[in-house]
DNA sequence: TTGTACGCGTTATCAA
DNA sequence: TTGATAACGCGTACAA
């Protein structure tokens, strides 16, 4: 295969060195007009490509960003995504994307190759399981710039790009209360950041309006279909009682839950309400369309990639929390608009 | 912020020379065993990440693969790229993502950033603007390692993956000729590979059962909600008849298109019958199912990337156009259950 | 205006 | 078993 055309293929056919080629290419200093013109056609006409790999080993800089996001195939993050991807095509920066699947090691692996492959800083969403947040301090406190999105560590010395999920948690809990609901459970996520967020903002809601805490009504469920389901299984089996409003992490939880819901013979929202977090594209197309609580995903997506890239370029740049708002949609599921 | 660790340092800090280092650490060679065991711990101990940019400069190898989809908020698209995603961790390639966000000059220049990063191979889907194939062809007959998925151009020396889509829309047809209809309309998405197949198995279709096609009722659609919505209007709007069946070239211009035909007063199927191609996550959510034809959307990108991989590692791997089948997926807006 | 020398971090090659 | 040297392609610093 033809290998690529070099600054020294380009001065050799033309008798100058390569230094010249170099800054004609460039724009830069004061080259002969002429002389340029001459080059920068050679260069054309042999398909000069800059290689990029030579420049980042003198310049220390890829102008790449690394991006660990834990599935890829969960329509959320693509859209965050998405929304990297715009702002790094607007100041040309490319994006390495890796995925973690959720596994801690894996994730381990793919901050890793990032380093290794000098990205200039790090985008991540923490797997589910990662609990041991040492190597992104490690990370952090190598100076390589990092900003974390969605799932957050804060406190650690790297910016965060959040929505505000125990409002959001507490809002949605605080509406089907307003509507007349007593008792409730609660699909829950790991312990991470936006898992606790939640959590917290539920509890708040509840306790705020004198309602009890049924801790065996607070039940793990992970971030996905099958976990809600298995979840609600148990909830629906722990008790002679039922609940009368289910309040779920997020969204694919509450689909898996209401499948169970209804193989027990339930309906939703008449026998059981019940709510999710995302906003996931199927939320307003189900049977009964969920309620839940939406999160601006591709701005999350933006205000991630642009605070990394301030960073990069300043290193001055506070840390900051930012936390972007979420708004509620109210659908079918938490039977608002039937009598309870 | 700390420099990154080097074999340099660790020699001096050992001693020993970087080659004996860099033996050391690559289990090459013979290498005495204890003073391997030092250097090992020793560049653990000071957190040595071997620099993948200098070993790319003299390899010629960057173990990163360049991926260019058309758009990645598109599930679909998502799904693609989650496939791909695994067969590269597996192999221990890196994935550089490139969004052409449909636009030919946007694709054009993902490519060249690609290529300037060394990339050991291209993966990519056509944009739906792009006709002029030459930088496609330019690129292959470089030598650099290309593979086409989902929208390809056969022909140009490189393998492509793709299902059969003139196959898979001329049975969704025969499945709704099957069904009685005999008016029918076809959205039609723009002049590349899997635009054209797929209108090209609607024609036979109809040919094949001596059904009249009505050039005027092909329209243009696009692949999106919004081109699916006003390609239905000029339909409706075309002639004092109205279509008994329309035939979509994908699933969001399907789902726009149902948009249409209700605001107009008609109903899915009984008034217009319709499907769509590829299975988008909300088709069988739809208030009324859309029955459509299912991609193998991961398995297009494990077999794209597989394929990748064997030509980077094997210059004689021959060229192949890989087919995935296809089925339909058979829900109510076809009104197969229905009387016509 | 143009050229030379050198270094970025790694590995291949040949010598010790 | 280990080391010295050169090379990958480019850009900085200095010299001509």
């Amino acid at each position: 295969m033809a290998e690529n055309v070099t600054l020294k293929q380009i001065a050799a056919e033309l008798g100058v060195s390569a230094m010249t080629v170099s800054r004609a290419l460039n724009n830069l200093d004061n080259v002969d007009k002429k002389t340029k013109k001459r080059i920068v056609e050679k260069a054309r006409s042999m398909g000069y490509t800059p290689n990029r790999v030579a420049k980042s080993l003198v310049s220390k800089r890829t102008y790449t960003i690394g991006v660990v996001i834990p599935e890829i195939s969960h329509a959320f993050f693509a859209q965050v995504v998405s929304g990297i991807e715009n702002v790094l095509y607007e100041t040309n920066y490319q994006l390495l994307l890796t995925n973690s699947a959720e596994k801690t090691a894996r994730e381990k692996k793919a901050l890793e190759t990032l380093l290794a492959q000098q990205v200039d800083g790090i985008l991540i969403s923490c797997s589910e399981e990662t609990e041991d947040f040492s190597l992104y301090k490690k990370i952090i406190d190598s100076g390589k710039p990092l900003v974390f999105f969605d799932r957050c560590i804060e406190g650690i010395g790297a910016s965060t790009v959040s929505v505000d999920d125990r409002k959001g948690a507490r809002e949605m809990t605080q509406h089907m209360i307003d509507h007349g609901y007593r008792k409730f459970a609660y699909l829950r996520g790991p312990e991470i950041s936006i898992g606790k967020e939640r959590l917290e903002g539920y509890r708040r809601a509840l306790k705020e309006n004198g309602i009890e805490i049924r801790e065996n009504w607070i039940v793990q469920s992970g971030f996905k279909e099958k976990g809600g389901y298995e979840a609600m299984i148990q909830i629906l089996e722990s008790d002679s009682e039922i609940p009368r409003a289910v309040v779920a992490v997020n969204d694919p939880a509450a689909i898996g839950a209401i499948e169970a819901i209804e193989e027990y013979g339930y309906s939703v929202p008449e026998d059981i309400a019940i709510c999710g977090f995302t906003d996931d594209i199927r939320a307003r197309l189900l049977k009964c369309p969920l309620t839940t609580v939406v999160q601006p995903s591709e701005s999350i997506g933006r205000k991630a990639a642009e605070k990394l890239i301030k960073v990069i370029e300043n290193k001055n740049e506070p840390i900051e929390n930012i936390e972007l708002l979420t708004d509620l949609v109210i659908r079918k599921s938490c039977g608002c608009n039937k009598p309870v």
